[in-house]
DNA sequence: ATGAAAGCGCTAACAA
DNA sequence: TTGTTAGCGCTTTCAT
């Protein structure tokens, strides 16, 4: 709309240099004058020049943009497609993540750009802008077990990393955290403070992380004893997480301790004890799991498996990284230690 | 890393015409002969060809990207940073207004880069980028009454659409919802279900929002007889609304009908009551505002007054691409109507 | 209706 | 150390 903005040939004809000096010292390209840096450096402040990205993108072939994808699975329908983008928002974990991720890319000026992949449309749409360059790389994030997105991504053979182990293998680079070590640490702390009749709340076993939770919160109680543990199946929504509880109690109402897979369903959980009148955590102790602000955001303030989710983030943002500049080719998995953080709810 | 990608002249080869034909009809310009447009797209087809979009914005001068800006005021340290991310993305609100920004933006294939401005450094950032051309405007969501970037954007000329009016003066479009109609609202459905001593939980009084809701409530109350109301000023999250209604229990014993300026507080004042044992909606019935995730995320269900943000996020993106492509040239001013939502709690 | 050709602003050989 | 120059892939007059 306004003033032409100014180019690299202004500067240098402002600084009486030639283009590519004024290019070199932008980049940071040593080899130049001091002396005529500083030149340049000013002539620049004076023009307030800002190099057009285009223009370098075109020749770099590189965007210095990295495209966020919350994918899901389904062939939803555009109606269905706000609700996905406000849901996945909801939940609490996704703040951690693009936090973690905006962390590793700012100092680095790469940006994120917001994709939804619920449909094959969007997730054509995610394929043909990693095409046309206008991203280098995909950091993705399903909320299903059987989203198509990573298969398409790697056979594209498209820079990209997952957060967390997909349902099938997929032969590219992802994150995760040691599901089983939390489930266990959830049992053990449940065992220490003195819990008898053990229970859990578990996730969709159609993802590796219900599975597994579940397998490493059982195998901890079997060792101690604990041959057959009660397991009612949530969907990682608060809601799911109350009826799960409220079932629990109606088949075993003398539990005393409670290992619901997150903490969304952790919370539901506390609600369903309340309405029934137990205390959390006098009466039955609650662990949750992820360390989301939903453990904290009211009381009682829970107690959780920690999953460190911004350094995985950062871990994800540092593998893309690495595969877009071909420093990596193979891909590979991290995984992280969870950690448990002992607060009111057990 | 892979296969080179084909371009234009690629295509021209394979379809036997010229370069500024095969982009004719990618661009879907007429003038190009039918049976010449069906060879040259199966030549697209043939090759795989995706248009190069950093070349197309060097010559167009647009990015078809917009930021999607997220700010905040102070002069926020990296550390407090992190947790800037995950605070905005908790609230509820948000994922609806990214909800509505997508489904406008996304049919017209332009992408929304998410950017924190929650530091003097990070907001110089987001004016940098905007500079460079890397998006064509942006749309900002703010946090806080005093917000810096606003008025940044404005002096330096750059398309912006904010939501919700700033508190001082800003010469941008923005769009908002009618809040003091909306406190209305919340007001004569209490009276209309039969509340005789109504009280309010306000939000931030130093933001537009707060004040007018509270206004809004507090005329429409007076009009009605009530000449002095209860009020408890909130901060917009859960706890607040928590030690909100406490504190009004405390002064009121016998309220029995709460305006709470948005969801979250009208939650927190819901567990409030439930602790000091007054029944939702039996003893005192509780209006909310926004109608966010929050208000049916688990029972009661809230009775609230609905902003209508996916269309409010909409038009901001409608209003800025006027102002991208220069079809609107003055600050304007959208504003909402909102709804009552009737639901279990009041 | 189609083609030829001139750039858009930048980086990166290559020369000097 | 600095300058010259050749593109990067695309759109867009201007001819034809």
């Amino acid at each position: 709309m306004s003033r032409q903005a100014p180019t690299l040939e202004d500067v240098a004809r402002e600084a009486g240099v030639s283009r590519a000096t004024v290019s070199r010292v932008v980049n940071g390209v040593r080899n130049v004058d001091p002396a005529i840096q500083e030149l340049v450096r000013q002539a620049i402040r004076r023009t307030g020049y800002a190099p057009n990205r285009a223009a370098r993108s075109l020749v770099t072939r590189r965007a210095e943009a990295v495209a966020l994808v919350v994918s899901g699975a389904g062939d939803t329908s555009e109606e269905a497609q706000a609700g996905f983008a406000a849901r996945v928002f909801a939940d609490p974990f996704f703040g951690r993540v693009v936090a973690g991720i905006v962390g590793h890319l700012r100092p680095r000026s790469v940006h994120p750009v917001l994709m939804f992949a619920e449909s094959a449309a969007a997730r054509e749409e995610v394929l043909t802008y990693l095409g046309q360059g206008r991203a280098d790389g995909a950091l993705v994030v399903s909320s299903h077990a059987d989203d198509p997105l990573p298969a398409l991504l790697a056979e594209a053979s498209l820079p990209a990393v997952l957060f967390a182990r997909p349902a099938r293998p997929v032969p590219l680079s992802h994150v995760d955290v040691a599901h089983r070590d939390g489930g266990r640490l959830a049992a053990e702390h449940l065992l220490a403070r003195g819990c008898r009749r053990p229970a859990t709340i578990s996730g969709p076993l159609a993802l590796p992380a219900g599975q597994e939770r579940l397998a490493g919160f059982r195998d901890a109680l079997a060792r101690r004893g604990h041959a057959r543990v009660p397991v009612a199946e949530g969907g990682f929504t608060h809601d799911s997480g109350l009826a799960a509880m409220a079932a629990l109690l109606a088949e075993h109402p003398d539990v005393d301790g409670v290992f619901a897979a997150n903490d969304l369903m952790a919370r539901g959980a506390c609600q369903a004890l309340r309405d029934h009148g137990r205390r959390v955590p006098e009466d039955v102790a609650v662990v949750g799991f992820d360390d989301s602000t939903a453990a904290v955001d009211r009381h009682p303030h829970l107690t959780t498996v920690r999953q460190p989710v911004e350094d995985m983030a950062a871990e994800m943002a540092r593998l893309l990284d690495e595969h877009i500049h071909g420093t990596r080719t193979d891909p590979t998995s991290v995984v992280f230690a969870p950690e448990l953080v002992v607060r009111e709810s057990a």
